[in-house]
RNA sequence: CGGGGCGUAGCGCAGCCUGGUAGCGCACCACAAUGGGGUUGUGGGGGUCGGGAGUUCGAAUCUCCCCGCCCCGACCA
């Protein structure tokens, strides 16, 4: 590709609402164009970078024998309502209406779709297991877009879903996929970790997400630094105590707390260590609790995990907290002030509180706060449950190495659904046996257009983008420098460009009457991985400069041979 | 959805408080010089000031309504 009939859209300036360099250098180097909120154009330069992203995927989909399809965007409402999911599936849902007043979605996923394919097409085991998936655009209406095209609304993504006899055969298809997934993500030439996920409300079968590892990740994960134990943060399990509950030392003393309202000001100014302080929060109960509110116990170093506590049973769903209001009329005393002794709220600790000894918590009057409190002399020992989040040097739950907490990118997901959308569908097949089964599913995607953005988070510098090579938009940039006014530059880089364009290399010739400065700007923002100059100096000595993106110098490579020399450098297809 | 903020040239912004000819930088076009890290000079093109209504002799500026965009959003006791 030359310069000069391609379409570069290189800014120096940033919009000033990209917030994550990721975001920035999209925008700066001319990737993408948003259209409005959480829409965006894939300009020629980005889409060859997108393109890239997608056929490894489709590579590996296809080498694994899974099946490329294509369905519709827009499904009729009439699928979603058979599955319940036209009213469960939130605000996230795209409804759209036809002239003739009939309801539809655009898709934010396809579940639907590809299982009222299959209760139409599958009618044997025999044609099992069977792996459908397709490369597509979808849509989630998401109440806050940001970041590009990292949370965007449109976006690309590879959907692939899985259908099986039973529950076996699923595991199989998963643990293959997940293989498949771990394969893609090297081949892109990202770090990543597959982590174990939330299955959700749907049923207790595995599934995994995978993140690219980058600081900017919206998301929490938890790993082991002695083990492959890998967790999403609301789904790490905090390690049991291992030492008993010490015996008590310390009376029990109430002391008037004015200004004391939350841990940090009682740790400073009552000099007592925060492991020995409680927090107390009160949330709202399940329906059916004999009351309407529990309070839930974390250390005061310690942060409570929503997801945990949801699933105690008693704790209401979603988690609500209560009001200072409620918390008040049912305690007597404001947040700030509450604590374990005389608290007339059924209460669950977290583990690391139950083996706690001459500890301070609020008073549950107003202002004041007890030291020394110790279990079953000042309060009953309340029921025990995991309630907080893993921290950085917690015990790894395998046992084996300590926790270590990183952030990361969700760009891919893989779930055992189980019968949940056959079942609704009616999706069955003949078995071995002669009896009609239900098809155990799987379903596994990859957000094909964030990882652009997720690979950009994890290779960058100050100049612009790094791209792993496998994902360049080109693989070489060649760069006459004043090739108007030396022929000989001219034709030296005509040369090459002809030598590697007839090698089937992605070469980029930037024949601009600009300056060099500018050029290099340019490709270095671009991200170019490999960048050849070609100037009078280096024809007279017979070497051309040669410089990887993120070489520090340059290096020479011989004139005579350089097409071959480059090529050789290139990083396998 | 709730709270806050912002809409002025393709991008980044000033002007608004205190109403009176719409500006700056980058980008773009032309010419010239320069020619190995966003060079320089001269000249130019480009605006329904988000939309509508109102106040006024006069509105980017004041008032009201609408639209769009951005940021934040339990609690961390």
């Amino acid at each position: 590709m030359r310069a000069s009939k391609f379409h570069l859209l290189t800014t120096r300036e940033v919009p000033a609402d990209a917030e994550i360099a990721s975001h920035q250098l999209m925008l700066r180097a001319g990737m993408i164009r948003k259209l409005t909120a959480g829409i965006y154009t894939w300009t020629p330069l980005g889409w060859r970078v997108l393109r890239k992203v997608e056929n490894i995927v489709r590579e590996e989909m296809d080498r694994a024998g899974y099946l490329e399809l294509l369905m519709p965007a827009v499904q009729p409402a009439e699928l979603w309502r058979e599955t319940g999911r036209w009213e469960d599936f939130g605000g996230q849902l795209l409804k759209i209406r036809d002239r003739a007043g009939r309801d539809y979605v655009f898709g934010p996923t396809h579940e639907e779709v590809i299982t009222d394919l299959a209760r139409n097409e599958l009618r044997s085991y025999k044609q099992l297991p069977i792996t459908f998936y397709q490369i597509q655009t979808k849509f989630r209406d998401e109440i806050r877009p940001r970041f590009g095209v990292m949370r965007a609304r449109e976006f690309l993504m590879k959907d692939a879903y899985s259908f099986h006899i039973d529950s076996a055969s699923l595991e199989t298809t998963y643990w293959e996929m997940y293989e498949v997934y771990s394969r893609i993500f090297t081949r892109a030439g990202l770090s990543f970790r597959a982590v174990r996920a939330d299955s959700g409300a749907i049923g207790g079968n595995a599934s995994h997400e995978f993140h690219v590892l980058a600081d900017s990740g919206e998301d929490q994960i938890a790993f082991s630094t002695g083990s492959d134990f890998a967790a999403n943060l609301e789904l790490a399990e905090a390690p049991m105590p291992s030492t008993p509950r010490p015996a008590a030392t310390e009376q029990l003393r109430l002391v008037d707390t004015p200004a004391a309202h939350t841990i940090e000001e009682l740790v400073t100014q009552f000099d007592v260590p925060v492991e020995k302080t409680i927090k107390t929060l009160i949330v709202a109960a399940a329906p059916g609790n004999d009351s309407p509110f529990v309070a839930l116990l974390v250390r005061g170093d310690h942060s409570l995990n929503e997801f945990k506590a949801v699933k105690l049973g008693c704790v209401a769903r979603p988690l609500r907290f209560a009001t200072e209001d409620e918390i008040r009329a049912a305690i007597g005393a404001g947040p700030g002030s509450l604590g374990p002794v005389n608290l007339p709220v059924p209460c669950v600790a977290d583990h690391s509180v139950c083996i706690m000894a001459d500890f301070a918590g609020g008073a549950n009057v107003e202002n004041k706060h007890y030291f020394g409190i110790n279990w079953d002399r000042d309060a009953a020992l309340p029921a025990c449950a995991d309630l907080r989040n893993v921290i950085e040097g917690d015990d790894s739950p395998d046992g084996k190495g300590k926790i270590s907490l990183a952030r990361g990118i969700e760009v891919g997901h893989i779930f055992q659904l189980g019968t949940k959308y056959s079942k609704a569908l009616n999706a069955v097949v003949l078995g071995e046996d002669g009896k009609s089964h239900v098809m155990p599913m799987g379903c596994y995607g990859i957000g094909v257009s964030r990882i652009v953005a997720a690979a950009i988070e994890q290779n960058h510098d100050d100049q612009g983008i790094c791209w792993p090579e496998p994902l360049a938009p080109f693989q070489v940039a060649v760069l006459p420098m004043n090739a108007r006014k030396s022929h000989r530059v001219r034709e030296v880089a005509e040369k090459l460009y002809a030598d590697l364009l007839a090698a089937g290399v992605e070469v980029f010739l930037d024949d601009r009457d600009i300056r060099p400065g500018v050029m290099f700007n340019d490709m270095e923002l671009i991200g170019i991985p490999h960048r050849v100059v070609i100037g009078e100096r280096g024809i007279d000595s017979g070497e051309l400069e040669y410089r990887y993106r993120t070489d520090a110098e340059n290096t020479t490579i011989p004139l005579a041979t350089a097409a071959e020399t480059i090529i050789g450098r290139l990083a396998p297809r």
